[in-house]
RNA sequence: GGCGCCGUACCCAAGUGGCUAAGGGGAGGGUCUGCAAAACCCUUAUUCGUGGGUUCGAUUCCCACCGGCGCCUCCA
């Protein structure tokens, strides 16, 4: 079987993926501060992830996977006093609405950890930074030094010359260098602060990443995930802190992994501009797997256009596999359960995995499901013609794959949305469906289809068979 | 100004130095059906932004140009 290659922003090339240990993966993604309500850029990140994950599961791994919470910075204490609350509870209240969101979406959790329950060990971080001569100490401030870290600017492919060349930034004349970054800030009156060794305050941007990676999964990491928009400053930053903390004797992380923004009317969207689809409101348009197969249409470092036709295909695409996979189901319980024949599904088995060892190719795979879809339906439709009718072991086999495709790999629910399970809906609806069928057999076809379009308008499809027929919740 | 990405059919979107350029949505035709729907079959890119170059051969590699985007400031 071809091994798993990824693409590494750091050497700009695919590779072949070697843990650090056998059979595990430690991997980290930089998750978000907690003082809005997440849109779906953000849930993009949350399901590469968690795809990322599932993948290294299937291929054998033990997965450790961590993300944080920076629940105290700039804008949660901004935000805390417009609300007329405490940053804690602002940082609570939306990363329990980020939690929901994402489990909305089938996204297993990861480990999460903050920044306010791990201070002892940014401080201690940013103490041996100093002592050993990469940071300086100004006014309470403390600052990173650039210049001190030769490598500065490999991940991003820049250097300080060329950067300063363009830099917009008003220059703090305390810095050495303009672009020297800061591992410690002074608080402000009024501010939450932290004791530290060089008086009370609270964390930068950069140092909580490299603090907490580094803590719960140790040096040289496998994955190191975000955003592409985190490339620079920001993961640029925690490579130089980190590396530099660990006295350049090993390497931060060793993969560094980074998706795509999704844009809106071709630009990205981003808090600061506005320009946003809160995934919350998105929640009460499309049902969740809609939205999670969506984002799955989409190679994960490809730009993503956000579009409600988009969703809209989307549903309509989800559905074909749906009514396979039911139409299957239905086969199996008619003609009895079989032991299943993988046979038939091995190739698209194969397919399907070659496609997800080549950087997590999901728009690919999904090619495959449909492939698979295609041989199912087939196979269930010329009973009597087909060269190879169906067969219960071979239908079992396509089913499993189909199962295994979606639900345990890709995350997407093939079961139909839970009021179709409700047991009272399904005996009203049995009782409709064989009045129906009354009607039509006395051939008053013009009640037949009123009960067929009325049922329609309320999103309920019936559908006329050979064997009966079927109905459900479109 | 610097660094980088992208431009594949009506729309979305994979992909490869050379076999028929995946798949989805949509549209048209057919089979089936009381009619629908679903499903299946056929049709929808002699061609991969434009112009050069490398090569026996390029959509795929290189250069230029045109168009779109991201980062260089908070950002997932």
């Amino acid at each position: 079987m071809a091994e798993l290659v990824i693409y590494n922003t750091l050497t700009r090339r695919e590779e072949p993926f070697t843990p650090r240990e056998p059979h595990k993966v430690a991997m980290y993604a930089c998750g978000l501060t907690p003082q809005a309500p997440a849109h779906v850029g953000h849930m993009r990140g949350v399901i590469v992830m968690d795809i990322v994950r599932r993948w290294f599961e299937q291929l054998g791994y033990e997965v450790h996977f961590v993300q944080n919470f920076t629940d105290i910075d700039d804008k949660i204490i901004r935000r805390a006093h417009e609300e007329g609350i405490s940053t804690r509870e602002v940082a609570e209240k939306y990363s329990k609405m980020y939690i929901e969101d994402a489990e909305a979406l089938g996204a297993r959790l990861p480990h999460f950890v903050t920044v306010t329950e791990n201070m002892d060990a940014i401080i201690e971080m940013v103490q041996r930074l100093v002592d050993d001569g990469y940071a300086y100490v100004v006014d309470g401030d403390v600052y990173f030094e650039v210049n001190k870290f030769p490598e500065y600017g490999k991940l991003s492919g820049r250097s300080v010359e060329e950067m300063q060349a363009g830099a917009r930034i008003e220059v703090d004349e305390r810095k050495r260098n303009p672009e020297d970054f800061a591992l410690w800030k002074a608080a402000k009156p009024g501010e939450p602060a932290w004791d530290s060794p060089w008086g009370k305050g609270r964390p930068g941007w950069h140092i909580e990443c490299s603090a907490l990676s580094l803590r719960y999964l140790g040096a040289a990491f496998d994955i190191h995930a975000g955003g592409m928009d985190l490339i620079f400053p920001h993961h640029e930053n925690e490579i130089a802190q980190s590396e530099a903390y660990l006295r350049c004797e090993q390497p931060f992380a060793r993969y560094w992994l980074h998706w795509g923004p999704v844009r809106l009317r071709q630009e990205k969207m981003s808090k600061s501009t506005g320009v946003v689809v809160p995934i919350r409101e998105l929640r009460q348009q499309y049902e969740p797997a809609v939205i999670r197969y969506f984002l799955l249409t989409v190679h994960y470092r490809t730009p993503l256009e956000f579009s409600y036709e988009r969703l809209d295909e989307a549903k309509a695409a989800l559905e074909r596999i749906r009514v396979a996979y039911q139409r299957g189901q239905a086969f199996l319980r008619e003609r009895g359960g079989a032991n299943a024949d993988a046979s038939v599904a091995e190739p698209y088995l194969q397919q399907f995995r070659t496609a997800m060892n080549h950087d997590f190719n999901t728009a690919q795979a999904l090619a495959t499901v449909f492939e698979v879809v295609r041989e199912l339906n087939t196979r269930l439709n010329t009973p009597e013609v087909a060269v190879q009718p169906a067969t219960p072991a071979e239908v079992a086999g396509l089913l499993d794959a189909l199962h295994w495709m979606m639900e345990t790999v890709l995350g997407v629910p093939l079961s139909m949305p839970v009021a179709a399970q409700d047991e009272t809906i399904q005996r009203l609806m049995q009782c409709v469906i064989a009045w129906r069928q009354e009607l039509r057999a006395r051939k008053l076809y013009d009640l037949a289809d009123r009960v067929r379009d009325d049922l329609k308008a309320m999103g309920i499809v019936l559908e006329d068979t050979p064997q009966g027929t079927t109905w459900r919740i479109a």
